[in-house]
DNA sequence: ATCGCAGAGTTTATCGATAGTCTCCTTGGA
DNA sequence: TCCAAGGAGACTATCGATAAACTCTGCGAT
């Protein structure tokens, strides 16, 4: 019943890596307060384990420490959307562009197994929501399309990228329905053109990727009340 | 007397920065062990403010944190310096291109003053070591160069990676005295063709600053023992 | 002489409690 | 009616103590 035998991590790891999850995956809203007891009666831990998870959540950017003032969850903002897309068009484009001019089999094999794990999960789940195991299938194939660049800090760097976009994502879940054979289409044409060695072609077809989901994002927020994006709904 | 009397900030966040400060500026050596004892009876704080500021550390990857076996800081690594410098070089030059394509009026001014004050500024002090306060003002000098780029994100993530650097300049700090002259004039280079809005000419030469200060690092890794990056002094 | 095991000492991870802050609501006065 | 001072309640930051894990050393067996 010990720590070691429920995970081989310390609790402090369990409760920050459930708290990213639940994030990423939109499980807690944009701006939300992260109240100290309430997550203590939730993990059944100390505060001080607690602390340390949100301590780490903050240092990465997807929340916020606010002194005397506690947690919350970072929130929403267009320009920050912008900005960060901005960047992973030039960082992800980057990772895959050196990806392809290395070329390593173990690279190429990997693409392709996260294409086809991708390929073969539901893009939304049976209550019509956004299907977790999707996203994380998503998140996995991107990742792979970097991962033969040979920079560790570049991998690690884009991933955390993608994981801040992937917080906006969540939290617009609406717009699952509407394109769906598109990023079919997407991911297949970034797969078959990186396999052909293209950069060019891969990285544009990367780019239009991120910029088209980005664009949907936008537009979907347009369209809602932007009152929306303030307010804390102060729930878990 | 109180905690917010003493600067405005939390322990946590003062042992933070006060420990980042002395792995920047060197005087805590690469791979050393960091004991939670010794760090408490250093500060004057409980265990869990400490270990709030490794924590941190940690997640910034300037120390690492080994489960049940505490912190110790990130080791030399010539694979490292390598990877960083190669990262560095596109992100730095990449904020530069477009601080100087916006060519903001507080941008240059902010350009002009920062290399005002490195220049002024001593590359040695007194007893012949690295002055503490020319990496400063250096440091503030690269950060001004990219500010302008209108990307917080980016500026953060390029200011990381500079932090990153930092630790292995320190870390070979008798390479202080053999260029003086050369740094200066590449610094002005870089300003000259920055306020002349030449963006090609501004990124060579950062680009050629930069390798050249990694190349020294590399040929002073190559003389010293290799030994010597690997063990751990254990003391503080 | 080497290997392995047991125990002492050291260090870390976690807890429960406390002191210090902030927020919000109430009350009294202009 | 509106504003300010004051106080109750809620929450955070920090502490000291405890339990768990690791490391190192010495001894005995092969």
């Amino acid at each position: 019943m010990s720590r070691t035998k429920s995970g081989g991590q310390s609790r402090a790891e369990a409760v920050f890596e459930t708290l990213r999850a639940d994030l990423i995956e939109g499980r807690i809203g944009p701006g939300e307060r992260l109240k100290l007891p309430a997550l203590v009666e939730r993990f059944g831990v100390s505060m001080t384990v607690v602390r340390e998870a949100l301590t780490r959540l903050a240092e990465q950017r997807m929340v916020i420490a606010a002194p005397n003032r506690g947690f919350s969850v970072i929130p929403l903002s267009v320009e920050d959307l912008e900005d960060l897309t901005r960047l992973r068009l030039r960082l992800e484009t980057m990772a895959l562009r050196d990806s392809i001019e290395r070329g390593e089999l173990s690279w190429e094999t990997s693409v392709v197994a996260a294409h086809h794990a991708l390929d073969r999960t539901p893009y939304v789940n049976d209550t019509g929501g956004l299907n977790v195991a999707w996203m994380c299938a998503h998140r996995n194939f991107h990742h792979a399309l970097g991962s033969g660049c040979g920079s560790p800090r570049l991998i690690e760097l884009v991933g955390n990228l993608r994981d801040s976009a992937e917080l906006y994502r969540a939290w617009a879940r609406s717009i699952a329905h509407d394109y769906e054979r598109d990023v079919r289409a997407e991911h297949d044409g970034i797969v078959r053109a990186a396999l052909a060695h293209d950069a060019d072609r891969a990285s544009a077809a990367l780019h239009g990727h991120i910029e088209r989901t980005t664009l949907t994002l936008l537009r979907h927020a347009a369209d809602q009340t932007p009152a929306d994006a303030v307010k804390s709904p102060d729930r878990r």
